[in-house]
DNA sequence: CGCAAAGTTGAGCGTCCTCAAGCAGCGTGG
DNA sequence: CCACGCTGCTTGAGGACGCTCAACTTTGCG
């Protein structure tokens, strides 16, 4: 519960295998053009033409709901080895905007073509599913954080949650770097502004992370079962002690 | 906008037909089960091993998240025609509770079959994507709701949602029972039991819905719109008119 | 250097939660 | 048959959490 989170560990990083061995397969398999993104770029927009999906190779991606009634809202966050366009499939045409957060590069596929791909490699399929599968499950986690956390033990867990993503794919979870302004994360998790940085004023101040000099968009994790635990306190009927 | 909703209208049953075709598809080209389900039942529970999907044919199901620490979360409703189970997809066991409000029959089929059917019959893939595709739709719909509307338009939202899932079905909009405790649709809504008796109760009060006699589970929606417009005043910067 | 955008922090307020009391529907059993 | 208890629902009063508004600081960039 107190080890020291060591960057390059083998066994958190059974997923990165598991990621990268994907979109081999799918290269492999699928035709596919690379398409670099950078920050701001936006992949499709809502209501386009669905034809493509996407797998993201590297960066990081947010996904942006816009209601007629001019709401926007951010529904997912998508890391290297995510599907990006899959709530195109049922409508025909893409329900959200994905706008890059980060340079990095994603792989566009015809859905004709991956059905074809399928048929053929029923590998490419299983893959297919979980992602979608995975997809939905994620999501339903978001609407659990925002259902029943406190604004504080939101910002937790999407720390924790954010640490576990990057340690799935084989990537130090002692150190984030937000690619993303406080109104963006608390649009994420039904916040305002400032409620996130006050969120974060107090997770800095119970010690559970710290920013690094030069930029408070750096978070550092010491220990990210720390957040948890914070979560789970925040939960507990007994008083926290003192604020 | 101010026309009566008719209950056999031909335009508003379009996709009845289409989740008539679909679950007559399925019947024709996948072994399933038929089991027949009462309010209360469990058709899977989580941390079960997933083998099998389920479509519902009639009835009402909940989804039910449970997290390690003892936090429940409604996720989903489903309907006739709906999927369920698709989150066990990638993790080989389900993630939900899927508990029946009312009494329905729930067509089991082992995903294994389904895949096999689904090489030889193409039309089949293309509708266990749809379904996924539109899973995902309506989780992100449910986080924006969360996330951006006030208690009693969140309220309102739900009930606009529901009647045009009813609607979709060939169903009457102009009447609901909700076969949800108040603290179930509360639970699903981020919300307390209180804060949706108070947010109904409101909406009668401004004739948006009334409660049938007999009960306060049946609510009469006499112009779905009604619950659109209610929503979007709640949203505008201007002040309602007196409460 | 100066401006714009992002972030922090404080004060006041409003929405929704908590706690509590009372009511209604309903099945059970004396 | 009606008292009884149970569960679900409503409504009120008070309080807390998070939002609004505002001032100020910091960072990044031309």
């Amino acid at each position: 519960m107190n080890r020291a989170a060591t960057p390059a560990d083998p066994p958190p990083a059974r997923h990165a295998q598991a990621i990268t061995q994907g979109l081999e397969l799918l290269q492999r398999h699928v035709p596919l053009r690379k398409r670099l993104l950078h920050a701001g770029d936006a992949l499709y927009r809502s209501g386009q033409d669905f034809e493509h999906l996407y797998v993201l190779n590297s960066g990081l991606v947010k996904l942006v709901r816009l209601a007629a009634d001019g709401r926007e809202q951010v529904v997912a966050l998508q890391f290297r080895g995510d599907w990006l366009g899959l709530d195109g499939i049922a409508r025909e045409h893409y329900g959200c905007d994905a706008v890059a957060l980060d340079t990095g590069e994603a792989w566009a596929v015809r859905y004709d073509d991956l059905l074809h791909a399928c048929a053929r490699t029923p590998e490419l399929l299983k893959m297919l599913h979980e992602a979608m599968s995975r997809e939905i499950g994620r999501d339903r986690e978001s609407l659990m954080s925002v259902c029943t956390l406190s604004a504080d033990a939101r910002v937790a867990d999407f720390l924790r949650w954010w640490a576990e993503s990057l340690g799935d794919r084989g990537l130090r979870t002692d150190q984030i770097t937000l690619r993303m302004t406080r109104a963006e994360i608390g649009n994420y998790l039904g916040l305002t502004l400032e409620s996130v940085s006050r969120a974060l004023s107090k997770l800095a101040k119970h010690a559970v992370i710290s920013f690094c000099e030069k930029g408070r968009r750096d978070v550092r994790i010491p220990d990210v079962a720390a957040l948890g635990a914070f979560v789970q306190r925040s939960l507990a009927p007994e008083p926290l002690v003192l604020q």
